[in-house]
DNA sequence: TTCTATTGACCATCTTTGACTATTATAGCG
DNA sequence: CGCTATAATAGTCAAAGATGGTCAATAGAA
C-alpha cells in the first residue's frame, strides 16, 4: 500500500542515498505531496527516529529547514539504543559515569568528552533543591548520547 | 538558505579575520545587501552580543559609525571566572549557547565538545516537570564550563 | 476494533521591515 | 564667535512575514 507516509519516507531516502544528511524546507515538501505540513512531522517522528538511527535537527522561521541526519547503519546504532534503554528516565551517576567510561574505551569519545559528559551528570551539576535528580540526569545524559553518536556519523570527531 | 542575517554575519566576521575589530557604515551595508538598516541591528544583536564575544561601539550623526570589536581576555582562567559570573544560578538557553558558540571561536573547545555542551543545556534535555529549568541548566553548564578549562590545561584537547 | 495515517487549528521561533526617535556634525546666521 | 537649523547618521520597537512544532480529532486500514 503505498501510503502517503511511505512515499515521503521513500522520497527523503533517495535524496539521503548519497550523504548521510539531507535539508529540506517542510512546507515544499508538504506541498509537494499535497499534504499537511503536520504530515512531514508525522513521517520524521515514526520513520526517521533516534530509534530508526536518526537525529532531525530544525530551525523555525525565515531561512527554516529540517535536516535529516543518519547515524551508524552498523551494530553502534543499535548500541545507542541500548544504552538509551538503559538509561531510560532515570539514571543513577554511579551507571551514567560506568557507561561513560565504557564509550572511552570504545574509543567513541575522547578523554575531553568523556569528562565534559561526566561533569554535566555529577552529583555536583545536579545539586539543587529538586528530588528528581535522577530523572534529571536522564534527561541530560540521553541528550548527550544521542549528540555522540552523531558526532560520530558525522564524522566530526576528529575535528581540528 | 543563506539567510540574509547569516549572510551578513559572515561578511563581518571576514572582514574580521586579520584584525580584531571593524569598523563600518549601517547605512552603506545596509545598502549592499538591500535590506532595511535596523536589519545591521539585528544581526549585531543576536550574533555580535557581548556573550558572543563581542562589543559594539557606534556613533550617530555625520560620520557615524559602528565598530565591532571582539573581546580580548587576559588569560584563561580570568575567562572561566568571568564565565562562571555571567552564568551564576540561571542561564537561559540563548545565553548559554551564545558563551558555547564564543568558546568555539576562540577554539577552545571542538566542534564535539561544543555540540555536547549544547545538548546538556538545550530545552531538550531540561524538559521536565520543573520550573527552575534556568537554575537546572546553570548548574549544569556552570560544571561544563570548570572542565572545559580543567581539559584545556591538562593538555588534553587535542586527543585523537 | 485497534492501530496507523491525515488533517487542521493553534503555538513557537526567527527574520525583515518601517515608522519614529536620538545623536552628532556642519553650514549659515546674527 | 555662539546659536540654530539642517543634514547625516545610528537606535528602538512593534508589526508583519516566514517557517517549523504540537496535539487532539478524524479517517482509514488491518
Amino acid at each position: 500500500m503505498a501510503q502517503l507516509s511511505d512515499s515521503i519516507e521513500h522520497f527523503i531516502k533517495d535524496l539521503m542515498t548519497e550523504d548521510a544528511h539531507v535539508e529540506l524546507r517542510r512546507n515544499e515538501l508538504a506541498q509537494h505531496f499535497g499534504c499537511a505540513p503536520s504530515q512531514i512531522n508525522y513521517v520524521l517522528a515514526t520513520r526517521f527516529s533516534v530509534d530508526h538511527g536518526y537525529i532531525i535537527e530544525s530551525r523555525r522561521g525565515g531561512g527554516g529547514y529540517v535536516r535529516i541526519v543518519r547515524m551508524q547503519t552498523r551494530g553502534e546504532s543499535n548500541l545507542l539504543n541500548i544504552l538509551l534503554n538503559r538509561v531510560g528516565n532515570s539514571v543513577d551517576e554511579e551507571t551514567a559515569v560506568a557507561i561513560i567510561s565504557n564509550l572511552r574505551e570504545r574509543d567513541m569519545v575522547t578523554d575531553s568528552e568523556a569528562a565534559l559528559m561526566r561533569a554535566a551528570v555529577s552529583r555536583n551539576a545536579l545539586a539543587l533543591p529538586i528530588s528528581a535528580k535522577d530523572v534529571l540526569r536522564a534527561a541530560v545524559f540521553r541528550n548527550m548520547l544521542v549528540q555522540v553518536f552523531k558526532n560520530i556519523e558525522e564524522g566530526k570527531r576528529h575535528d581540528v
